[in-house]
DNA sequence: GCATATATGTCGATCATCGGTATATACCGT
DNA sequence: ACGGTATATACCGATGATCGACATATATGC
């Protein structure tokens, strides 16, 4: 619980936050979360969502089949809503440092 | 310039944004930035400031001899400086969506 | 016939960090 | 005299999340 989330496991936890969703729909919403920055590969995307699953982050919510194609859904537990709050409160208080100090120092001729 | 900072790296940066300052040093403020909940390994220090070196990011200021031990005292460039207003602004960013869907969420019941 | 979108998954490589260890000096309490 | 803690820098093997590539399958559009 202590230490610190990556950015694809921290978006993917983010994006499951709003509503349960599936594999691809998790990929695409991670990319509109990020202004298209961040394009997970589906190697991290399965991989985190195995991990999360056996940490009890996140859960398998149902399962449809689609034009022949399977959809899982996960959906972000109370364990995980937890987790990912907890990471905002450190983001917060380390965004708050490191802009309070960078403000302080002298612009230029530090090259 | 486009991958994310791990925390240690992060407040490092964060620790030379303040003053030029030493390892050891570095290791103090960085506990203290983080309210002591990030403790520094010796290693996790000096292979970072060895690779932010290399990229450019901090320089060695100056050195001194204190009680004959060596003070290597490294400060933040203007490089450096860039990449870490860069890193706050991408977690802002994060951390703005994440607590709008957090919110958004309905509480309990989920487990 | 080929590319793209949808959809899930495996596998080897990379790299920052962790944890432990090494080396020194100085100070404090017993 | 001895042990513990603080100061100070540095190396090294292990870990683990992510990357990049590949595999498989269906549907749609050109």
């Amino acid at each position: 619980m202590t230490d610190t989330l990556r950015e694809p496991t921290f978006l993917i936890l983010t994006a499951l936050a709003a509503r349960p969703q599936h594999g691809y729909g998790i990929l695409r919403d991670v990319e509109e979360i990020s202004s298209g920055r961040v394009r997970l590969r589906a190697g991290t995307l399965y991989t985190a969502l195995d991990r999360m699953s056996s940490d009890g982050w996140v859960a398998i919510d149902r399962e449809e089949v689609v034009d022949g194609r399977l959809r899982r859904y996960y959906r972000l537990t109370d364990l995980g809503a937890a987790r990912l709050a907890t990471e905002v409160e450190r983001m917060r208080a380390n965004t708050r440092a490191a802009e309070q100090r960078l403000r302080a120092r002298p612009i230029g001729g530090t090259a």
